[in-house]
DNA sequence: CCGGCGATCAGCT
DNA sequence: GCTGATCGCCGGG
């Protein structure tokens, strides 16, 4: 597996959330979980910031408690959690420890392991394969157990790519105003037009 | 193409 | 006991 990679450290998602969510866009976000010799990839098309104790859409509005104590930990780790007793949804740790902070990865352009994905999905058309945040953790192996996984080492990171024009809507199912939510210009793969 | 609905369970009240 | 940062299936236009 010793393909060259640069992958994004610590300093990245150190900075304000919202900074996070817009220069993940275009990164390629990668997993080997399951495989030691071939990797499943993307690019990331879709993102939402999610901020502290200040933010009713945040799961840190009611505070620090067992499950959203990733959102305050160590900034480049994972905060993957349950929701609808179905799907794992995958974030990203933001803002210096202590400080609460997560941006939530919607969608995925597929790039490498795509047959891999296609299994996992049990789904051929490619369009379906990650568009949206339950189906590319889905499509890269990512259970609970991947709750905490340091990004920066080498079982899911992200590596640093460019992005093309950027648009900005209100978050996915949050019933209010704030444009948080990121994702790139006629994009196939991005979840939602609005 | 689009809207409505049920599944299923951890975390919190 | 209630709820949700979702998805897939079904029916109608």
């Amino acid at each position: 597996m010793e393909r060259y990679s640069v992958k994004l450290d610590s300093s990245f998602y150190e900075r304000d959330t919202p900074e996070v969510a817009r220069a993940l866009l275009g990164c390629l976000l990668v997993s080997r979980i399951g495989r030691k010799n071939s990797l499943v990839s993307g690019i990331i098309v879709e993102t939402e910031a999610y901020l502290g104790e200040t933010d009713p859409g945040s799961h840190a509005f009611r505070g620090r408690t067992p499950r959203t104590d990733p959102m305050y930990g160590e900034p480049g780790r994972a905060y993957v959690y349950l929701i609808y007793g179905k799907y794992c949804l995958l974030n990203v740790v933001t803002r210096p420890v202590g400080t609460a902070g997560a941006v939530l990865i919607r969608a995925l352009e597929p790039v490498e392991g795509i047959e891999i994905m296609k299994e996992r999905r049990a789904c051929q058309d490619l369009r379906d394969l990650t568009t949206g945040p339950g189906k590319l953790t889905l499509a890269l192996g990512i259970t609970l157990d991947h709750n905490t996984v340091d990004l920066t080492q080498d079982l899911l990171w992200v590596e640093p790519r460019t992005a093309g024009e950027i648009q900005v809507s209100s978050r996915i199912g949050v019933s209010d105003h704030q444009a948080l939510r990121y994702f790139l210009k006629e994009n196939r793969f991005v979840s939602r037009r609005h």
